[in-house]
DNA sequence: GATGAATGAGCCTTCATTCAT
DNA sequence: AATGAATGAAGGCTCATTCAT
């Protein structure tokens, strides 16, 4: 019989190195062999557990996007159901959280969305964060809100914090997280001022 | 003996040639074997006009930038001085312009952004990019509002052009430009109607 | 601590597997991986039973061998001593038999054919099982022609057998047999026409 | 300009140090690293001149059927139109020509045929061969038998000769040419003289 | 100015094998 | 007996670049 549980420990550490790897040199310089070293575990192997560096890219990509949703729900969680500016601002704040201000968290983000535009795969799992979070969005607004607006306003948060995002990414100080999300607080709170 | 005016010749149509690569394969598969196809000329040529690879896609991206500064001037000849929701309205116009929107265009931006965390000079082009457009939304802004704010706005305003571009540049059906330009017009209305 | 009997199951399995591998992808990519997955058994096991890939497929290419030759004493037990064509026939009727006109053989027997130039193990069957036909054939001829002669004709047999099963083995359509068998008695009677 | 005549070097070059490592290391393990050793220049001139590995063994094989196809028709050109015999010694000869005698180039063909199994393009090349010898002894066996007859002769003469080289390409000795032409002689005459 | 010849580094992947369990 | 973890070597190929012409 073989070591058992290898995979659950092997599996997260390609994952992580592949993220440090990204972080130090780059998307594109970001090869097998710079990862397996990282890892301190021999290139080969990560056909053995993800068959191929593109599953291991997708796997990597698929474990951001899980972190995320996960920290969502769990901020949600703590938020009654009837306070929409709350809950709104817990979603803000996740995708602002420290976690999603790695570096080398935001760097394969980056990458991830220069590479979907050609990986099929990578575009899908884009495609479906893409969705979740507008979803999540316009799920509390439409509480006070029709269904048009609601949608108009889910986008311009959504573009907001992918806009901060990536101003932030591409900046060497890093996000203002409280920043960021005050301005999308004040924008919220603003807007339903001026509605009502 | 060097024929003169070939570099005015042979310089864009090596940048054309990188867009169009990068459009076809992406930034990552976009060598300069292929763009030496693509413009049907000798590979080892692009050595001589822009002393590597990497000078390549930097002259890409400048010429990228500055048709985008370029075209926003040209529509603010067009509005006057005092219109500051139309000088607003015209940067942003031009950031969703359809030469903005090309294909080729927009891959190249989005892979410029990737590579610029690792590359110093694509880095730099990046930065001095983003302020320009910072500094032209907040000298409108200050004409109505206070300093402190008016940079917030602007703020704002930038991270909202490149969120809804980005989204924009993710999805297969492309940007919804009158839509976008809605958006942040309605998010500045918002701003100067609780100022009056 | 080993069961006993399985080096009688798992033998005859993992050859068996090995040509069904060779026949769908070639000797040249018929990996132990390949083999393992097509016998539903871990490629690890190759070493435990023929100590490494090379044992293996000798040992397949040695079962082949042995296949034809059982034939043929099969062939030559229902054909009376003294009928010399007859049993001359029924030694090429057994070279083109349905079951040495598998593909898996076929294939097989090819690719040992190409590896025997550089692999001793195999090159020593080769040339045993060449000797062995020979020697068949010649007996039979030497009972109505001198030796020198006899010795000829054999060879001359064996080349028309390997000649037609080659050209037959490289043709989409495969061999002929009963083409095959009329080719080589003809060529048979001419001899003995002669004689007489 | 770049050095001219290279491409007329080069390839031939580099077609004969593939069949000298062929020779060397068998078929199985002819790297493109060890062709380029061997001819002393670096592997990765093989994509340039030959589109990859593929397209050099091909072209190899096609060199090799080429100088079997001149050969034939040097010495067709000193035979008589009119004789028969000596037309069809004249092709067999050069099929066991000293030049198709040279290891390198029995070890290329074994291999050749081997590999035709599985590559089309090898298939395609080794297809037409078959069928030109086949042609070329059929048009000259016409000339004093029916048609059906003298197809029948010719797969014969074609599996003598396929099956002579064979068995003289897996043996140490090599082949006894004299031997081989002389057997392939005696079977013509023996024919010719009983039919008629 | 422009070409193609030529190179060496690096890429991802496949492979046969060994080993702990 | 049997497995899968793990490795290191080797494979073909792509690439940016240099150089002679």
């Amino acid at each position: 019989m073989p070591k058992i549980g290898m995979p659950e420990i092997r599996r997260p550490q390609l994952i992580r190195a592949t993220m440090e790897v990204i972080k130090q040199v780059g998307f594109l310089n970001a090869s097998v062999a710079k990862i397996g070293q990282q890892a301190s575990i021999s290139p080969s192997i990560i056909n053995h557990y993800f068959d191929g560096k593109s599953g291991l890219v997708e796997a990597t990509m698929r474990s951001i996007l899980k972190d995320l949703a996960t920290g969502i729900n769990m901020r949600l969680a703590n938020v009654p159901k009837d306070d929409m500016v709350g809950r709104i601002e817990a979603i803000v704040g996740e995708n602002f959280s420290t976690h999603q201000q790695d570096e080398a968290v935001v760097k394969t983000w980056l990458a991830f969305w220069a590479q979907a535009m050609h990986d099929p795969a990578l575009n899908r799992l884009q495609r479906v964060n893409e969705k979740r979070l507008l979803s999540y969005l316009r799920f509390e607004l439409k509480r006070c809100m029709p269904h048009q607006q609601a949608q108009m306003v889910a986008t311009s948060i959504a573009a907001l914090i992918d806009g901060i995002w990536l101003r932030g990414a591409l900046n060497p100080q890093g996000i203002d997280s409280s920043l960021a999300r005050q301005v999308i607080t004040d924008y919220l709170s603003l807007y339903l001022k001026t509605e009502s």
